[in-house]
DNA sequence: AATGAATGAGGGTTCATTCAT
DNA sequence: CATGAATGAACCCTCATTCAT
């Protein structure tokens, strides 16, 4: 009976993101704090008080990115992890997947990554727990494939985490468009050189330092 | 009486130090742009307007940090490589003298990993020499250990200084004074991770998974 | 069947006294100026631009308000006026209507006594008559009530007047519901403090100073 | 050895209460929540920004206003209250004490008598600390003056001291200035009107309703 | 060497109101 | 009748910076 079955993105939600993508990418540029609203309404086309129909403060806007693209992250990892049940093909494909979002919403991922402080109160604490469950997400991985491996490693799962994020959240640090290495071939690469480290323990590296001494 | 012959720290030079020591602080804890003047007087004790006698500006102050932390760093690092002549020990050396500088001047090194992108124009410039003249240097190091063990890595070595770097900045996000690992332990966990998988090459990468398919 | 012959009392006019009844109280709550038309779309569960058709702007919304609240004042004591024809009785009469009026419409009347000056141009010129015809009822009241008394009072009316509106609708500052006094009583206190002091001139006045010398 | 000892009234505090007096008209004139800070600039000549050098924001410019109004009625009050025993008298002196000062500072006291619900948090409190403790001194007042005349009156204190504030503030709404009684006579009017009541108990009021009917 | 006082520019946000549907 | 979406004007406030002293 009604004109239209409601769309599953609606006119009203498919603005909203628009203006969430622009936002995006001017906090990319110049960070939360610098960033202006006024830019936002100057670059969406939009006036500045039209904007406030679509979030109820430049915070709220801020939350909304960092809290969708982690969705996205986090629902799509779920989703690649139900395909392969061997640890080292699950690490890849986290690997895989945080990498090539991140090369596909480098804005976004650069607000998430780095203006979690910004936020307060509520909307921190909504995201630390996102950020939590994607981060002990990915220590299980890390926990089954040390098993499978049967490495008796000292180094602590969880600086093994850090250290995974770093080098994921850093490559695209400087990043220029175009002037890089394709998406697969970059995460084959970090998979590589983090699995390396992580599965040999203590003793390769002890034969290294043996081989070059 | 010898007020006026300069001493080797003059008193004006001790209290800029100190000055940078609580703008460092500020900015770590705010990010540039949120932190304001006003609150480095207040925390400092000192006037507004007599700030100004120390620095020009604001983005003067961050560019003060950031150079005089990364000197220190370089300055640091140089000093320990005249040690060791073997590329394992000189990597370690780095990743000790990187982490180790970290976890002592946390505040300072949050400001020059997260706001390079604050300067402009010529502070810009200059902190970028400095940064790549670090990061060349790096990259040099990784260039001798891999000759050193003969491995015909395809990884590209801009790839994994990259990826260092993340590894040694991250690794301090959402730290908690008190909580943690002593830097030594910290850094030789970082050294073996990276070089595991740095040194393996394809090979053991290819073993690991055998062994676990 | 009869939805377009106009009732007494239209729908349309039901749904405006309610609007205006959620207003009233808001407008004494908040203040004029301070509350806002989102508000009375909220609360009346009307959508923003839906009020509009009931209203043509916020101020005659005010308007309207302290329009009506005046004429039912005014009317209702006319009425009551009817029935009595010794000036005691048609002070008390007015005393009590006031009064009664006030504990029944707090919100109203109290938007009435505060946001006269809210008023602009024409809307205020309105008010600005309905009031001193309600003011000068009164005067004529206790002129006829002095007349009647014989006291050669030196009082000017006006300032008596201005009294006695004064205590009239200060009694309800700070009102906290339930805690107080039944309306009756405190319009006969009301009345007797006046009356007591009007009527008694300016001998007792000096007696009393005579009795506590 | 001070360059000037300090002196009672500092150029700050002489400029800040000029700031006070221009604020206080334009709150009277046009109500808090519709004053603007930019007028106070503009009347003012200071620039929008150089104000804030005075206070921090517009609430504690209202709440300064209203403080000072409050402290400078009470110790005035104070003051007088010591000069007389006998509670005619005194309640003649507060009356006079009030009137008087809201003749000479009609706005802060406009400002003070129709604000009051504009504060919020603390410094709603600390006015109402203040207000009640005015409140309270002026029921004291009755009671005293109740005991010596020995009438045992049923009319309750607080609704007396209501009435009494209630004729006080509103004399003077709607008030053109040149246009009235001088202040002295006003006050003694209202001393009289309200004592002839409250003093006469309720046989004068039966007396006159008996001579009336 | 240091400060109190002042400023212009710009910030985020709210508001009453309108208009196409 | 009623609404969702949009707007211009105005709001309070903060900031880095300056300058006379």
């Amino acid at each position: 009976m009604a004109k239209n079955t409601l769309p599953a993105t609606s006119e009203h939600e498919e603005k909203l993101e628009r203006l969430l993508a622009v936002a995006a990418e001017i906090f990319a540029e110049k960070g939360y704090h610098h960033a202006s609203i006024r830019e936002l309404s100057r670059r969406a086309g939009v006036s500045l008080s039209g904007l406030y129909y679509y979030f109820s403060s430049k915070e709220e806007l801020l939350f909304m990115i960092q809290e969708r693209s982690l969705r996205r992250v986090l629902d799509g990892l779920k989703h690649k992890l139900k395909r392969s049940d061997e640890p080292a093909g699950r690490l890849r494909a986290m690997i895989g997947n945080h990498v090539g979002f991140f090369a596909q919403n480098m804005a976004a991922m650069k607000v998430l990554t780095h203006e979690f402080d910004s936020l307060e109160g509520k909307y921190k604490a909504r995201i630390r727990d996102l950020r939590l469950e994607y981060s002990n997400l990915c220590t299980e991985l890390l926990r089954e494939l040390r098993r499978s491996t049967g490495s008796d490693e000292v180094l602590p799962l969880n600086v093994a985490t850090s250290a995974l994020f770093g080098m994921m959240n850093w490559i695209y640090t400087g990043y220029q468009p175009g002037s890089s290495i394709p998406v697969d071939r970059l995460s084959e690469h970090l998979f590589r050189l983090f699995t390396g480290g992580f599965s040999s323990s203590a003793e390769p590296a002890a034969s290294l330092e043996r081989r070059v001494g």
